[in-house]
DNA sequence: TCTGGGGTCCTAGGACCC
DNA sequence: TCTGGGGTCCTAGGACCC
């Protein structure tokens, strides 16, 4: 039998915000989505006083006053620091172990030689607290998702210490499933839970007790896998490996809405020339490319509209010339005049690393490697994002993001270090 | 006034082939 | 006159995750 752990850093986002801002402590912290849009982050003060995941900004004013909530834009190089340090932290215990996300790391604790594995837990979790500063919660089950059901349960519970396992107490299992709600199971989302509802099932218990041939009809295999994995039954195995990506996208919601085409190219080939450079450093080519733009769908007065197209190369290709290029002959085939444009991004797809495609007849041709990447990657990763780009971006942005409330790159840009003054 | 961004996997259905 | 069945590949869409 195996035994999985599954870390999870609490409140994560809002955990990063208070590193650095001791004054936080113990406040009420919320972060919001690019273009302060809506709350993705709360601190456990925030969650108590009511504030929704999810809540746009501007239904919680009220809330935000009231209680003197700290409102914060999202600061993604900050978070990506820290995850990076309490990762390393977690693998350097756990050599066994696969990044799940931003804020979670499974572990396979079999084979540590460890005793007592609730022991080794609990203090592996005052461990990362006292080295990182994010304090974090570990759930022990046989399984991926008894373990993320053990986490949960952990994260709740007063006396359990921020560490439940699962594993080696085979008779807590039937209370944690029937204490679960089923849409609090990993891999049952609204849908799914809904669904469950309506036919009676409102607990991880009732779904694990479901009939196969029921569940593999409603549900498909992914449901099927869920319901054996509730049951002991390993379906989704430890992934140490990270397995190349097949897409990569950038897109992004406008600060407001554009109409004017110019514009909309502006935006189309900023996130095109991001969206190369996201694929170089992963040492990948794409095969094809397919850019989208689309209306604000919660402004019921405005016409809506979604356009898209997509094109292949001729080769696979990393190069922002050729990206942007596409990107430009694309745009300007699906292009309609007369909306009120929100939001856009490309989808670069079928990648594969670089090298690994044959040599095609007319590959000397038809992709001269100058070096520019390269060279514009260097001075990008030396000086800062957007020091060097091709002179394709105007000027008048009316697109931008909002972000008034960003808190400084601590831990990224030298400017924003910390300064303490002694004495 | 103001509602995120970046992924994965699976399935159904159509085109096409023999 | 008879009007099949099995396979692959591709795409769009829907579910899920954080």
């Amino acid at each position: 039998m195996a035994t999985f752990a599954l870390v999870d850093c609490n409140n994560f986002y809002a955990s990063c915000e208070r590193l650095f801002r001791p004054n936080l402590k113990n406040q009420p912290v919320v972060v919001l989505s690019n273009n302060d849009g809506c709350v993705i982050a709360r601190s456990q003060e925030a969650k108590a006083v009511g504030i929704a995941m999810g809540a746009p900004l501007f239904k919680i004013r009220t809330l935000v006053e009231e209680h003197g909530v700290a409102v914060c834009s999202s600061n993604y190089a900050l978070y990506g620091d820290i995850s990076e340090r309490v990762m390393t932290m977690l693998g350097s215990n756990a050599p066994s172990h696969e990044v799940y996300s931003i804020d979670e790391c499974f572990l396979d604790l079999d084979n540590l030689g460890v005793p007592d594995l609730t022991a080794w837990c609990s203090s592996l979790r005052q461990r990362t607290y006292q080295w990182t500063g994010i304090p974090v919660s570990i759930g022990i089950g046989g399984t991926k998702t008894l373990a993320k059901l053990a986490n949960r349960l952990a994260k709740k519970s007063a006396k359990a210490g921020g560490v439940i396992d699962l594993a080696h107490h085979p008779e807590w299992i039937d209370t944690a499933l029937r204490k679960t709600p089923i849409g609090d199971v990993w891999g049952v989302g609204r849908r799914w839970s809904q669904m469950l509802e309506e036919r009676g099932m409102v607990t991880a218990h009732d779904f694990a007790h479901a009939q196969d041939g029921w569940i593999r009809q409603k549900m498909g295999v992914v449901g099927l896998r869920t319901a054996h994995e509730l049951r002991g039954y390993i379906c989704h195995a430890l992934e140490d490996q990270p397995q190349p990506k097949q897409t990569t996208c950038c897109s992004r919601s406008f600060g407001a809405t554009i109409t004017d085409k110019s514009q909309v190219h502006d935006a189309v080939m900023q996130f095109a020339e991001r969206a190369a450079e996201k694929v170089r450093s992963a040492d990948q080519v794409a095969g094809a490319m397919q850019i989208f733009i689309r209306t604000d769908p919660f402004n019921a007065n405005a016409p809506q509209k979604s356009l898209s197209g997509s094109a292949n190369f001729p080769q696979p290709t990393s190069d922002a010339r050729a990206i942007t290029g596409t990107a430009t002959r694309i745009l300007e085939r699906i292009w309609r005049a007369g909306y009120a444009w929100k939001k856009a991004g490309i989808l670069l797809l079928d990648l594969s690393a670089k090298g690994s495609a044959p040599p095609s007849l007319f590959d000397a041709i038809a992709s001269p490697d100058d070096g520019l990447m390269t060279a514009m990657d260097q001075i990008n990763a030396k000086y800062g994002r957007g020091s060097v780009k091709l002179g394709l971006a105007g000027k008048d942005r009316d697109w931008s993001m909002r972000r008034e409330n960003l808190s400084p790159s601590f831990t990224t840009k030298w400017a924003d270090l910390v300064s303490v003054r002694v004495g």
